[in-house]
RNA sequence: GGGCGGUUAGCUCAGCUGGUUAGAGCGCCACGUUUACACCGUGGAUGUCGGGGGUUCGAAUCCCUCACCGCCCACCA
C-alpha cells in the first residue's frame, strides 16, 4: 500500500466497478424478496453544474441509499433532470446571439424548440457525470428527464384530468409578469425586495370646484394614466364630501370619480389613493367592488402603450396635456415615471416628494421589476389539494424532519392562492389545449381527441383548431416526479414497489415549490402520499450566511474540493455539519480535517497489511479469548448501535462523529497502540488471534463508514479482500453490521485501566517536564490481587507507552515520589532529584482543592432533603459514589502532599 | 406586521427527550522517544453556555422577556 491514500487515482477506478456490476440497480435478482427502499432526487436543472447544496443534498441522499442498501433493502434511487424552462430557454438564446445566428423568434417555434433539445444532448449530461463523481448510488439506468415522452405523457394525462374535475381552468385577471422573460410567473417566484424610493404626493383636481384638490400619495405615478378613481376610507372625516364627486386626472383629462373603500387607509400616505385596477392587484379588487373600467397602459415590456387605445382614449380631453401624454407612447417604464413627475411638476400638480423605503416585487430568475398585468392565463385551483396535503401531514402518512417545517408547510398551504401554471415561453410542456374559431377550449390528451371532441361541440367535422401556445410551469412536472418517473400512468412494477417513496430529501427553500405541489398532485392523482418523511436539510451558505447564487457570484466549487481533497473527505464532511436545524458554513480546513482522517484510516490499514492482520476463514468475533481483542469488539459493537441508530434518526451528524471518534481515539490511537507488543512479539495464538481481530476490525470500519466515504472503503475493501480466505462481490453490496454480543464489561474495565494509567503517567511526565527519552521506574503502592495481576499482564505495553523502564510493587511510595491516583489506587513515580518539589506541591494542591470543590458541590446536592425526595434513586446514588470516589482521591492526595511536607 | 432559526473556547460548530467535571475540529503553546501515519504522536491553556427574570431538588438544555444577527412570509399607497 502506498503511504496515503490518492482518490484522484482511485475514485474513477471505483466508480466504473460499481456502474460494471449494476450494483445500485433497483431490482438487483438478490434483492427481489427484500423490503423496497426509494428516493427521487430532486432533479437538477439540465443547465446546472453541481454547486454546494447539490453536493449536500446528494451526499445526504446516497448516505440513506447506501446504508439501506447494505442492511439488504432493494433501493431504488431514480435519477434525472428537470428541463427548467425559463434558465434552459435562456441559455440557448444567449448562445444563438453569442454564435450571431438567427434568435429565437426569427427560427420559429419547431426550429428552435429543436436546438434546445440539440444543446440538452451536448451540454445537457454535465450535472450527472457530476454526481458520480461525487459517488452518488443513484440507478443510472433508470435516469428520466421531465421532457422525456413519458413523462411527458404523465404532465398531458394530469392536464387533462385536473381539467375534468374542474380544477384546471382558464381566467383573465391580473398576474405577475415579468417584463423580461415576457412570461406571467406564479407567486412564489416572485421576491419581494426593499428598494429605496420616493412617495409622491399628487394634486388631483376636484371637478368643478376649480382651486381645490385631492392629493394622493403614489410610489408608482406613472401608472396614473390608468386611474380610474381615488379612494378614501368611509369613515375618513377629511375626504367625507367628496366622495360621490369627481376629479379631473391630471394630464389626460378625464372625469373619475372618488369612491368610498375601506382599502384606503387613513393612515397611510394622504388617505387618498389613486385605483389604477389594471396595474396594483388592491386596485383591481376595488375596481372590482366598485363596477370600475380596467385602462391597461402598459406593455408587454413594460412600456407605456397609449396611442390607440380606445379604454384610455374614452372620456380623455383632447389638448396639450394629452399630446404630451401620448408622446410617451413605447416609454418604458421608468422614464416614463421621471417624464410624468416632470409633466405634473409643470403644471404645479406635485406637492411634495419623500423618500421612501419599501418592497418591490421582483422576478427571482429575471430579477426585474415585476408588473401586474392583465392577460389571460390557465390556473389551477389548489385549494382542495392542499386540503388532501395538509390532512395527511397532520395524520402523519408523511412526516417532516425536522418537525417544525410542518408549521411553514401548514401556513403555506393554509393561505394559498390559485397557482398560474401558463408561461409564455416555448420550452417546456405545451398546452394540450386547442381553440375552435370561436375560442372555445377543448382540452385533451392529444390533438385527435381534441378535435372529436370538437366535432361533437360544433356538430361539424370541419374545424380548424389552433393549439393554445403557452407551455407549463416547470414546477407543474416536477410536481408529479415521484411516480412519472416511475412510469405512470401505465400501471409498471416499479410504481407498484416503490411508490410511496421512502423519504425526501430537500432544501427548505423548496418546500412550496416542489415539496408541497409534489404532496398535493400525488395524493390527488393517486390517493397517496408520494413519499414517508421529508428529510429538510439546511443550505450551504456563504460567509455572510446569504444563500449562495450564481448570480451573487459567491459559490465555492465542490468539485475543486473534490479534485484536491477526494469526494470522500468532502462528503464526510457535509455529513458532519449536517446538523439538523442549522445552516452550513463551509470551511476549507474542516474538509482537510477530514482528508487527514482518510489517511490515517489508510494507514492503520497498511499498518495491519505489515504486520500480517489477514482475514482468517470462520473467525467469530463473539469468540474471541484476548482481553484486549474482546474489548476491540465490544467497543465496535456500541459504534455500531451508535452509527445505526443516527442514520435511522437523520442525524447524520452524529453518526459521522461515532464513526470517527471510533476509528481515531479508539481504534488507531489505543486498539493498534496496545495491540502492538502483541504484533510484533512472539508468534502464538495471541498474536493470531490479535491479527485476526485487526482485520475483522477494519472490515466492519469499512462497512461503518462505506455510507460516507464510499470510495476509500471500497478501496480497502479490495485490498483486503485480496487477503485472507476468498471474498467475491463489492462492499457496497455486502451487509451492514450488527453489534457482537460478547458481554465486555470486564474487558472494559481492565483495559480502561491500563488507558487511565498510561494517561495519568503521561500527563505527569509532559508536567513535570521530564525528557521524552527517559525512561523512569514506576511503583504501584499497597496494590490489590486485581491490580497486581492486571499490572503483570499489561507490563510491557504500559512500560511501553508510558516510558518506563519496570514497574516495582512497594507497600508506601517512596520518598519525594510523584503520586498519581488510578482507579482508586496510587501508583508512584519515583523522580526524587529530578523534579521540582515545589511545582510537585503545587500540581497536588490544585487538585486538592478542585476535590474540594467537588465535594463540597455534592454534599450541598445530598444535603438538600428536597434532592434526596425527588430526584430519581439513581441519580441520588451516583452522587454518593462520586462523593466517595472524590473523598478517598483527596485522602490520597492529601496524605502526598504531607509526605512532601515532611520532606521539607 | 407575522413566522422560523441563531447567539456555547481565538475561529467553525456539536451538545437529541433537563441530572457532565460543558465537548469536537482547526488554531495556539510545549515536547517529540516508538520503522502505520508529520495529512502524525504526547501533553497543555482558553468558556460569567448573549443579558435579565422564572419553573425545577437540579437549567447550556424548559418558560417569559430584552438585545443583537440571519432567513421566510405578507397587498399596503
Amino acid at each position: 500500500m502506498e503511504k496515503t491514500f490518492e482518490p484522484a487515482a482511485v475514485e474513477a477506478r471505483i466508480s466504473s466497478s460499481w456502474e460494471e456490476a449494476g450494483a445500485f440497480r433497483a431490482g438487483r435478482p438478490d434483492r427481489r424478496a427484500a423490503a423496497p427502499y426509494s428516493i427521487v432526487i430532486p432533479p437538477p436543472n439540465v443547465t446546472g453544474s453541481l454547486h454546494m447544496g447539490h453536493a449536500l443534498n446528494n451526499t445526504l441522499q446516497d448516505i440513506l441509499c447506501r446504508f439501506e442498501r447494505m442492511r439488504g433493502k432493494d433501493v431504488l434511487w431514480q435519477p434525472g433532470m428537470d428541463h427548467a424552462g425559463i434558465a434552459t430557454q435562456m441559455v440557448v438564446e444567449r448562445q444563438l446571439a453569442e454564435r450571431q445566428q438567427p434568435g429565437r423568434r426569427e427560427m420559429g417555434r419547431e426550429a428552435f424548440v429543436a436546438r434546445v433539445w440539440e444543446w440538452k444532448a451536448e451540454s445537457g449530461g454535465t450535472i450527472g457525470r457530476q454526481l458520480r463523481r461525487l459517488g452518488a448510488s443513484c440507478d443510472w439506468s433508470r435516469e428520466r428527464f421531465t421532457m422525456d415522452e413519458g413523462l411527458s405523457r404523465a404532465v398531458r394525462k394530469v392536464f387533462v384530468q385536473l381539467h375534468r374535475d374542474g380544477l384546471i381552468y382558464k381566467d383573465k385577471r391580473l398576474v405577475n409578469w415579468d417584463p423580461r422573460f415576457q412570461t406571467a410567473i406564479s407567486d412564489i417566484e416572485v421576491q419581494q425586495v426593499e428598494v429605496k424610493g420616493h412617495l409622491w404626493h399628487l394634486r388631483y383636481p376636484v371637478a368643478d370646484e376649480p382651486g381645490r384638490f385631492i392629493v394622493v400619495a403614489t410610489t408608482r405615478p406613472e401608472t396614473m394614466l390608468g386611474d380610474v378613481a381615488v379612494a378614501v376610507h368611509p369613515d375618513d372625516e377629511r375626504y367625507r364630501d367628496l366622495v360621490g364627486k369627481d376629479v379631473l386626472l391630471p394630464l389626460v383629462g378625464r372625469r373619475i370619480p372618488v369612491v368610498a373603500d375601506s382599502y384606503s387607509d387613513p393612515e397611510k400616505g394622504t388617505g387618498a389613493v389613486k385605483i389604477t385596477p389594471a396595474h396594483d392587484f388592491n386596485d383591481f379588487e376595488v375596481g372590482k367592488r366598485h363596477g370600475l373600467r380596467l385602462i391597461n397602459v402598459l406593455g408587454p415590456e413594460a412600456e407605456v402603450r397609449i396611442v390607440g387605445n380606445e379604454d384610455f382614449l374614452r372620456g380623455a380631453t383632447p389638448g396639450p396635456d394629452l399630446d404630451a401624454v401620448l408622446a410617451l407612447e413605447g416609454v418604458d417604464r421608468a422614464k416614463a415615471r421621471k417624464a410624468v413627475v416632470a409633466l405634473l411638476e409643470e403644471r404645479e400638480l406635485v406637492e411634495t416628494i419623500e423618500p421612501h423605503t419599501h418592497m418591490v416585487p421582483h422576478g427571482d430568475r429575471s430579477g426585474v421589476v415585476i408588473e401586474p398585468w392583465l392577460t389571460d392565463q390557465w390556473y389551477v385551483n389548489v385549494k382542495p389539494l392542499a386540503e388532501k396535503a395538509l390532512k395527511a401531514v397532520r395524520d402523519e402518512r408523511t412526516v417532516f424532519i425536522p418537525r417544525n417545517w410542518e408549521k411553514t408547510f401548514f401556513d403555506w398551504l393554509e393561505n394559498i392562492e390559485p397557482w398560474c401554471i401558463s408561461r409564455q415561453l416555448w420550452w417546456g410542456h405545451q398546452i394540450p389545449a386547442w381553440y375552435g374559431p370561436d375560442g372555445h377550449a377543448f382540452v385533451a390528451g392529444t390533438e385527435e381527441e381534441a378535435r372529436d371532441a370538437a366535432i361533437r361541440h360544433y356538430g361539424n367535422s370541419d374545424v380548424t383548431l389552433t393549439r393554445d401556445e403557452d407551455v407549463l410551469d416547470t414546477w407543474f412536472s416536477s410536481a408529479l416526479w415521484p411516480f412519472s418517473t416511475l412510469g405512470w400512468p401505465d400501471e409498471t412494477p416499479e410504481l407498484k414497489r416503490f411508490y410511496p417513496t421512502s423519504t425526501l430529501v430537500t432544501g427548505f427553500d423548496i418546500i412550496f415549490f416542489w415539496v408541497a405541489r409534489m404532496m398535493m398532485m400525488g395524493l390527488h392523482i393517486l390517493d397517496e402520499v408520494p413519499f414517508r418523511n421529508v428529510y429538510i436539510h439546511a443550505l450551504v451558505r456563504d460567509e455572510r450566511g446569504a444563500k449562495m447564487s450564481k448570480s451573487k457570484g459567491n459559490v465555492i466549487d465542490p468539485l475543486d474540493l473534490v479534485d484536491r481533497y477526494g469526494a470522500d473527505a468532502l462528503r464526510f464532511t457535509l455529513a458532519a455539519m449536517a446538523a439538523q436545524g442549522r445552516d452550513i458554513k463551509l470551511s476549507t480546513q474542516r474538509v482537510e480535517g477530514y482528508r487527514n482522517f482518510a489517511t490515517k484510516l489508510w494507514n492503520a490499514a497498511r499498518f495491519a497489511e505489515m504486520n500480517g492482520c489477514v482475514r482468517v476463514a470462520g473467525f467469530d468475533p463473539a469468540d474471541v479469548k484476548e482481553t484486549l481483542n474482546r474489548w476491540i469488539v465490544s467497543a465496535a459493537g456500541r459504534a455500531t448501535a451508535e452509527i445505526t441508530t443516527a442514520l435511522e434518526e437523520f442525524r447524520f451528524n452524529e453518526a459521522a462523529g461515532g464513526a470517527y471518534r471510533f476509528v481515531w481515539n479508539l481504534f488507531c490511537d489505543w486498539y493498534l497502540e496496545l495491540a502492538k507488543p502483541v504484533l510484533q512479539g512472539e508468534d502464538g495464538l495471541a498474536k493470531d488471534e490479535t491479527r485476526a481481530t485487526v482485520a475483522w476490525v477494519i472490515d466492519e470500519i469499512a462497512k461503518l463508514l462505506h455510507p460516507f466515504m464510499p470510495f476509500l472503503t471500497e478501496e480497502l475493501w479490495a485490498i483486503k479482500g485480496a487477503e485472507g480466505p476468498a471474498r467475491d462481490g463489492l462492499l457496497t453490496l455486502s451487509s451492514w453490521p450488527v453489534p457482537v454480543a460478547i458481554g465486555g464489561e470486564a474487558a472494559e474495565a481492565e483495559i480502561g485501566w491500563v488507558i487511565e494509567l498510561v494517561s495519568a503517567i503521561r500527563s505527569v511526565r509532559s508536567e513535570m517536564n521530564v525528557p521524552a527519552g527517559a525512561q523512569i521506574p514506576l511503583a504501584l503502592v499497597a496494590a490489590s490481587p486485581q491490580t497486581l495481576e492486571r499490572a503483570q499482564r499489561w507490563r510491557e505495553i504500559v512500560a511501553r507507552l508510558a516510558r518506563l523502564s519496570g514497574i516495582d510493587f512497594v507497600d508506601a511510595a517512596p520518598a519525594g515520589a510523584v503520586q498519581l491516583i488510578v482507579y482508586g489506587e496510587v501508583a508512584a513515580l519515583p523522580l526524587a532529584g529530578i523534579i521540582d518539589l515545589d511545582a510537585e506541591r503545587a500540581r497536588l494542591k490544585k487538585e486538592a482543592e478542585k476535590l474540594v470543590a467537588d465535594i463540597a458541590r455534592i454534599d450541598a446536592k445530598l444535603g438538600n432533603a428536597d434532592f434526596i425526595a425527588r430526584a430519581p434513586e439513581e441519580i441520588v446514588d451516583e452522587q454518593h459514589e462520586r462523593r466517595a470516589e472524590a473523598e478517598a482521591r483527596h485522602r490520597q492526595i492529601a496524605a502526598a502532599l504531607e509526605q512532601l511536607a515532611a520532606l521539607g
